[in-house]
DNA sequence: CGGTATCCCCACCGATACTG
DNA sequence: CAGTATCGGTGGGGATACCG
């Protein structure tokens, strides 16, 4: 029951892209869907719709939504969501030199597989 | 090219079991395989192994094999692996607030969810 | 513009049985 | 004891098309 409670956090950033949208929402402050689509090319609506929606769910991000056409929904990160940033910066550190450490290994080659 | 790199410590924690793994190490010190079974007591052999394996193979734990028989192998945390614990640790604190938040919010009963 | 709906694939994981 | 081998289910995620 005192266990590992890592995975907790783990859940609520598990998903492809949900590093990546809390990213671009945390430099970019609110954005709307179409801007979040640009800032991440690869991704589908259909992925970025659900990936939202879940961190929606989790209470890490905002929706609002404005009743006008053309539609518009802007989306935000909640004072709850920012919480979660330590853990994210962490995670990025750590990331980059992760990525020389695989260097020092494998001689920089595999620095191109995690290079996006 | 400066995007969220938090995802290539994701993917090193990726897998259902990585985070236990990692946390039973890191207050056990050094596990052999059986020990770990015991700790974790879900898991199977399969997949302690093949997450075993990925760890070993991002350089995160260590395998030392003692050729005899009964065979006896010992799993341990490498330096490298222990740059990762602030942000398992990070993520376990989190957690823990995560399931106040769950239950201020629904009440108490979301945290049968969570907790395992 | 901001989504659904649908189809489909494959990586992940579980169960079980076998082995040096 | 510490693993492989094999089979099969499940669902996360991709591609595409359609909708209010």
């Amino acid at each position: 029951m005192e266990e590992c409670k890592a995975t907790t956090a783990i859940d609520i950033l598990n998903g492809k892209w949900k590093p990546v949208i809390l990213y671009h929402l945390g430099i970019g402050g609110t954005l709307r869907f179409s801007e979040l689509q640009k800032a991440i090319p690869d991704i589908t609506k259909k992925m970025l719709t659900s990936q939202l929606r879940e961190l929606e769910y989790h209470d890490v991000v905002h929706r609002e939504v404005y009743l006008q056409i053309p539609p518009k929904v802007e989306y935000s990160i909640t004072d709850y969501g920012q919480t979660l940033f330590p853990i994210i910066e962490l995670m990025h550190d750590w990331g980059q030199k992760h990525m020389l450490h695989l260097e020092q290994k494998y001689g920089g080659e595999a620095s191109e597989q995690v290079a996006e």
